[in-house]
DNA sequence: GTCTATACGTAGATAGAC
DNA sequence: GTCTATCTACGTATAGAC
């Protein structure tokens, strides 16, 4: 590649970002579902059929969120969950992954409720948009199998069942947190506030 | 009130619960958002203009929904808990409660998404078509009181915090068991059967 | 890569005849 | 209580000039 794609490639990666948090902040104001191309437009100072460079329909828009949303959550969870303070110690990892989760989603409460909920009736993730949230589950499984290795959890606590408890009572404290006090700041809230009571619930059903 | 004015007061209201009938199989199909007037003028058998005698606007469809659905999940909830079986034992009556949320969440899911979460850009419950939330909650607590004052709950799960944990914990299941598995009967459900296990976290945590 | 022009459709809501 | 007609506005997407 000669200088002149690669600042082409840089200019085109730039317009494409710019693109996408207009679209992040009209579905702040219009609900996600009530984005539209004019008015994302409109916002980044081209016209509609611009877009179209860019992106080739409007769900495409949202694959691009979605995959995005996913690799950023991911990356958040993972993060808290090999930092050096609870290296070694998996029950302190999840409650860090499980805090991350939760500050991720507040701080990002547009694209946590297109990866949580199914606002946009067209739309549907693609699979490689929506791996990193498979992968994210697959890690957690295995913080809870080394906690059961380590013998700091019951050998129950890596079922199947028990693995979706525990991401079901996080998201579920997202779900309530983002729908009936979603102007909180991440670190606040009135759900928010009960995550680790709820982590804690857990923890102790399945101690070993 | 005369045999004619009667007549016309029944017919009016056949006339109004078509409607909402039809902008409820509409959402199922096009989203809760995307619920169109024109389309329920057309489902119905009228022109849009003529669903204007019926309701001022279109939020006030989505409010009438609301305030039916809110008022069909309390008495749903109310009934589960005052059931004959579960007379004298509130913690039986938490669990059977707690079974018809979910029971009627999955048989309602569309309307269950309205209430939940908030997909719809301009509208909010009115205060009245919210009340019947509020006096499920209040029940709840009632109920929670109840198991302390009978020895079976440690008096911390009568606080603000260990309510509001408990119907988290069952709206949690309600939101993974839609966004991740909506075409589940109701009484089945990858997420929906984790109820149980759930309520059976809460009710060993706090119990005396 | 951006534009104008346009196709084609839809929306929510109101005026006023019947 | 229902209609026709209409207003006003918006939407996604494409064709083709520059």
């Amino acid at each position: 590649m000669d200088t002149f794609s690669d600042r082409r490639a840089v200019r085109r990666q730039g317009t494409t970002a710019e693109i996408l948090a207009a679209a992040v902040e009209l579905m702040v104001h219009d609900g996600v579902a009530g984005m539209s191309l004019s008015a994302v437009a409109r916002r980044v100072g081209m016209k509609p059929p611009s877009l179209y460079e860019y992106f080739p329909s409007k769900v495409a828009i949202y694959d691009a969120l979605f995959a995005r949303g996913a690799r950023e959550l991911h990356d958040a969870v993972h993060w808290a969950g090999s930092n050096p303070d609870v290296a070694g110690d998996p029950l302190a990892a999840l409650r860090e992954g499980a805090r991350a989760y939760v500050r991720w989603s507040m701080t990002n409460p547009v694209v946590a409720q297109l990866l949580n909920w199914r606002p946009v009736p067209g739309f549907a993730p693609s699979d490689a948009a929506y791996a990193p949230n498979l992968e994210m589950i697959a890690e957690t499984r295995t913080v809870i199998a080394a906690a059961v290795e380590g013998g700091l959890l019951d050998p129950s606590a890596a079922t199947e069942e028990a693995v979706l408890l525990f991401t079901t009572v996080i998201a579920g404290v997202v779900s309530q947190q983002l729908a009936n006090d979603p102007l909180a700041a991440p670190g606040d809230g009135r759900y928010a506030r009960l995550l680790d009571p709820a982590v804690t619930l857990w923890l102790e059903h399945y101690k070993s």
